[in-house]
DNA sequence: GAAGTCCTGGTG
DNA sequence: CACCAGGACTTC
């Protein structure tokens, strides 16, 4: 399951093999991808036509990331400048405008970016979506593989915004900064817990509050934090805060470490996750195990799993006692 | 703010 | 064969 971290790996991979190329055409094999795509199209056909049209002849330009969404701003193709400018500019020289759209991409619970791979699927399950094909010596073509199809891609605006690369896309406007961007700032994340009446995983997954976190590094990051998921966000003491955004923090670099090692031209993405899961979880899927923090205590326990927002919360009785009282 | 929706491979 | 997993969005 795709969250911050493993997008980040995506997001290099596209830096690295896909980044300046242009784009010769798309094709599109599963309409679902585009979901999201210009919703106000007014059949399946025009909704492909203004999406392959959009990036027919554009340039990628370096891909950014926010949280879980991941957009490539497009540029238009070099325009010569003018013959009856100015004397600014001289011969041969070239304007390239700012990208006014960006491909963007989610990756939902099963989505995959891969460059370069065989036309065929080396798995059944990998369902190809659809194809980008980038004329280019070492890579030519990026590919995106949705399993579930609770992902997809579509070409969104850009507007200016405080992210590091100015903009953000339209689409993915309302999403917050996440916890590796320098706007991040623990004031303001303790204040808008307190604001906030839920609980604490809640707001975790609150993507429009901190975006990045999903179940699995939510469970981690409270694990590290000592911080019970129910614990109501409006009793957070800034101290707690604190202390919850460095876990979130160490726990994203962590797994970026471990999911980054490994990428070639094949798989840009990938599972960032598979590596890093067996070895580094230390609550999430690990039911009735032994507490790693407390294990060799007096008062040793068992990870727990609860039923929570209609999926599982795990944690330590011992070293995340749950909340008295539930609400602040 | 809870529930429903989108999906399908994998598991009980 | 029923059910689970999951993120983001819509609907009550």
């Amino acid at each position: 399951m795709p969250e911050l971290p493993e997008v980040e790996v995506v997001r290099r991979g596209v830096d690295r093999w896909a980044q300046g190329r242009t784009v010769e055409s798309v094709s599109v094999t599963d309409i679902r991808s585009l979901r999201r795509h210009d919703v106000s199209a007014s059949s399946e056909a025009a909704r492909i036509e203004s999406f392959v049209s959009a990036l027919v002849g554009r340039r990628l330009a370096a891909p950014q990331r926010r949280g879980k969404f991941l957009w490539i701003p497009l540029e238009t193709p070099l325009v010569a400048a003018s013959p009856d400018a100015d004397a600014g500019a001289g011969a041969g020289e070239t304007i390239r405008p700012a990208p006014t759209h960006a491909l963007l991409i989610h990756l939902g619970m099963s989505g995959q970016v891969l460059i370069n791979t065989p036309s065929e699927p080396s798995q059944k399950h990998l369902k190809i979506t659809l194809d980008l094909q980038l004329p280019g010596t070492e890579t030519n073509q990026m590919r995106f593989i949705d399993q579930r199809i609770f992902g997809g891609m579509q070409i969104s605006e850009l507007v200016n915004s405080a992210h590091p690369s100015g903009s953000v896309p339209a689409a993915a406007a309302h999403i917050a900064a996440d916890p590796l961007e320098p706007a991040m700032n623990a004031e303001e994340f303790f204040r808008s817990l307190r604001r906030k009446k839920t609980s604490l995983k809640r707001a975790l997954l609150d993507q429009t509050m901190i975006s990045g976190i999903g179940n699995i590094y939510a469970d981690e990051a409270l694990w590290f934090a000592q911080l019970h998921y129910l614990r109501p966000t409006g009793t957070m003491t800034r101290a707690e805060a604190a202390r919850l955004l460095i876990a979130v923090e160490q726990v994203m670099l962590a797994a970026l470490e471990a999911g980054g090692t490994s990428f070639d031209a094949l798989y840009v993405n990938v599972n960032g996750a598979s590596g890093y899961f067996d070895r580094s979880l230390q609550s999430y899927g690990r039911t009735g195990q032994p507490c790693r923090r407390c294990a060799e205590t007096p008062r040793a326990a068992l990870i727990r799993r609860d039923p929570f927002m209609g999926r599982s919360s795990f944690w330590c009785p011992t070293c995340q006692p749950r909340p008295r009282r539930l609400r602040a």
